[in-house]
DNA sequence: CGGCTTTGACCCGCGC
DNA sequence: GCGCGGGTCAAAGCCG
């Protein structure tokens, strides 16, 4: 507040010559304004009294005028003052206005930059082959902040947010083989180029795709060097030494990668014996929660419908890669700038010529290293900082993913959770304060655990296990986002079109996948809602570990009665009960019953 | 005993 | 051509 300084002089009587006082002060302060008043009136009085020993009546006239005088100026004073006090006033309530408008501003200016920013991230992210792809996992506070940005999409209650998580990955990445494949391969580049897809969501392979999957060398051989087979990475939050995506691995191999002392352990699918697919796992370096999967090649044979999760949002990744790295930018540009707001981002890194093109969707990301292109599933990071990944994300994120499967959080009630864990977890070596296990339990995305053997590996790094949530969306939140984004994106409307009826079709889980070779999983034969429901119960009674299985267990038991209702959702991700996170055949032995 | 994991060796591609 | 690193092989060991 500006000081408004009077000057007020007081004048003795000016034919007397006495001496001039100046009293200043700020106009806005009364206080200061009486302060002066006073000290004029005392010396006025002290003069009048100091006068008053001479007596004379005509000093007592002037000190009469004296006083009407500095009455006067006391109530010149106060108008004034009242002035500067309206003066302030307007001052303030412009100031306040103007604040007002500033934050409108401001807000504004930010919501336009959210998707600046965007690509600004990319470029940064030019410097590492895999781009971080994060599907939608946004912590429960930063998931309300972005409720203004999706909530056009969402338009859901808070209480389905959990089932939709898991669903959402799945609409954001799931694809149905074929017809997916089929607009995404339009390109003449993707007639020739080896599906990416790492495991079929569903039975329905292309005969022209089976014949391509050959596991021989020769076979792969004829392959372009320059168009070796794309990989899909999956970056997820677990405690486990490998996620159970459903299908069934043997491990053939198990390296120390440079540049991350975490051992990359490589395994093969087992379902079928001529299955060309292949699998490295290993944890960040940076944040050894993270659980980095990448898949290779392409399932020769049907999938367990426990399977078809995993594979139809690696598959969708993989199709997306192929259709960016050959497609016309324009159009994965469409879809970028349409899905962003709508499917809680993929980033997409497709290089055109020297330089790659990124186009940002929060939480998932594309790249094409040299030989391998690469999709990266980043189902770690918070949508908001998707691009502090690998460091940042887990120690100071919350780790409620908003939109996607969560394959690490999991909340306070989750099974992850020591204090709900199974008191027989507490002395396990391998997990630090957790302790022996028993069986796994069923569940999409059912981060399994390994033998005892290969979690050693990982001992040193399941110490860093954190309590972590799930915050899922509802089924008809995701289908709802995903609609918006094929009404404003055409180019990807069929292969969204796809995903959503193989979400909804597949509802219930019939069918569709096999139970695994050795060991049969009961709920195969259930619906959704029941394998989830059948899920919690039996992760409750088998001590099941399960990453992402017990976070939809949860959710699923949560958003309905225990095992009450069943909700029939689709079966994004209804994976099998493997003994091991690689759900060997072995791991199959002891599956749920 | 069968099957899986482990692990060192080997192969191959790539960059210098 | 050489070295490095990624990926795979396969024998040995382990486990149920």
């Amino acid at each position: 507040m500006e000081a408004a300084a009077l000057e007020i002089p007081v004048s003795g009587d000016p034919v007397k010559g006495e001496e001039t006082t100046l009293l200043k002060f700020n106009g806005g302060d009364k206080r200061g304004v009486c302060d002066s008043m006073k000290v004029h009136l005392m010396a006025t009085a002290e003069r009048s009294s100091m006068e008053n020993n001479s007596i004379d009546p005509s000093t007592q006239k002037n000190q009469e005028d004296r006083i009407k005088s500095a009455k006067e100026e006391v109530g010149e004073v106060r108008e004034e003052n009242e002035r500067l006090k309206q003066i302030l006033a307007k001052i303030k309530m412009d100031y306040q206005s103007l604040q007002m408008q500033f934050s409108e501003i401001a807000q504004h200016e930010e919501a336009k930059k959210s998707t600046d920013t965007i690509l600004t991230h990319q470029e940064e992210e030019e410097e590492t082959d895999l781009v971080s792809l994060s599907l939608g996992r946004v912590s429960s506070t930063e998931s309300k902040k972005d409720d203004k940005k999706t909530s056009f999409l969402s338009g859901k209650g808070k209480g389905d947010e959990k089932m939709d998580e898991g669903l959402a990955l799945g609409l954001e990445c799931k694809f149905e083989p074929s017809p997916t494949e089929h607009m995404m391969n339009a390109s003449p580049e993707n007639s020739y180029e080896e599906p990416k897809e790492e495991e079929p969501s569903t039975e329905t392979w292309p005969p022209s795709k089976i014949l391509k999957m050959g596991r021989s060398r020769d076979e792969e051989v004829l392959e372009p060097t320059h168009l070796k087979k794309a990989r899909v990475s999956v970056r997820a939050r677990c405690d486990t030494p490998t996620m159970n995506d459903g299908c069934q691995w043997r491990k053939y191999g198990q390296k120390i990668a440079k540049g991350n002392p975490c051992p990359r352990a490589y395994y093969r699918c087992t379902v079928s014996p001529s299955c060309p697919v292949r699998k490295q796992v290993q944890r960040c370096a940076e944040d050894t929660s993270i659980l980095i999967t990448t898949y290779e090649g392409t399932h020769n044979h049907p999938l367990p419908v426990s399977a078809t999760a995993m594979a139809s949002t690696t598959s969708a990744a993989a199709s997306m890669l192929r259709s960016g790295s050959s497609t016309s930018q324009p159009g994965m540009e469409a879809f970028a700038t349409s899905s962003t707001a709508n499917l809680h981002g993929l980033n997409f890194s497709i290089p055109q010529n020297s330089r790659s093109q990124q186009f940002y969707f929060p939480n998932s990301s594309f790249s094409t290293s040299n030989s391998h292109p690469t999709i990266t599933l980043d189902l770690t990071a918070p949508t908001a900082s998707h691009f502090n990944r690998l460091s940042s994300s887990f120690p100071s994120a919350p780790r409620y993913p908003a939109t996607c499967l969560n394959f690490s959080s999991s909340s306070s009630s989750s099974p992850l959770d020591p204090s709900n864990l199974p008191t027989s977890w507490g002395t396990l070596p391998g997990y630090g304060a957790l302790s022996s296990y028993n069986k796994n339990q069923i569940g999409p995305f059912n981060f399994g655990r390994q033998p005892p053997s290969q979690e050693n590996i990982y001992q040193p790094y399941m110490q860093k296990i954190n309590n972590q949530a799930p915050s899922q969306q509802s089924l008809t939140e995701t289908i709802a986002t995903a609609t918006k984004a094929i009404a404003a994106d055409p180019t990807f409307r069929s292969a969204l079109a796809a995903v959503i009826t193989s979400l909804v079709g597949n509802a219930g889980g019939a069918g569709g996948g096999e139970n695994h070779v050795k060991g049969e999983n009961p709920s195969h034969n259930l619906k959704w809602g029941e394998f989830l429901s059948v899920n919690s119960a039996l992760a409750s009674s088998h001590n099941g570990v399960g990453c992402a299985s017990s976070y939809l267990n949860r959710s699923s038991s949560a958003n309905s009665q225990q095992q009450g209702n069943l909700i029939s959702y689709p079966p994004s991700f209804p994976f099998s009960v493997p003994k091991s996170a690689s759900a060997s055949p072995s791991d199959h032995k002891d599956n749920i019953q």
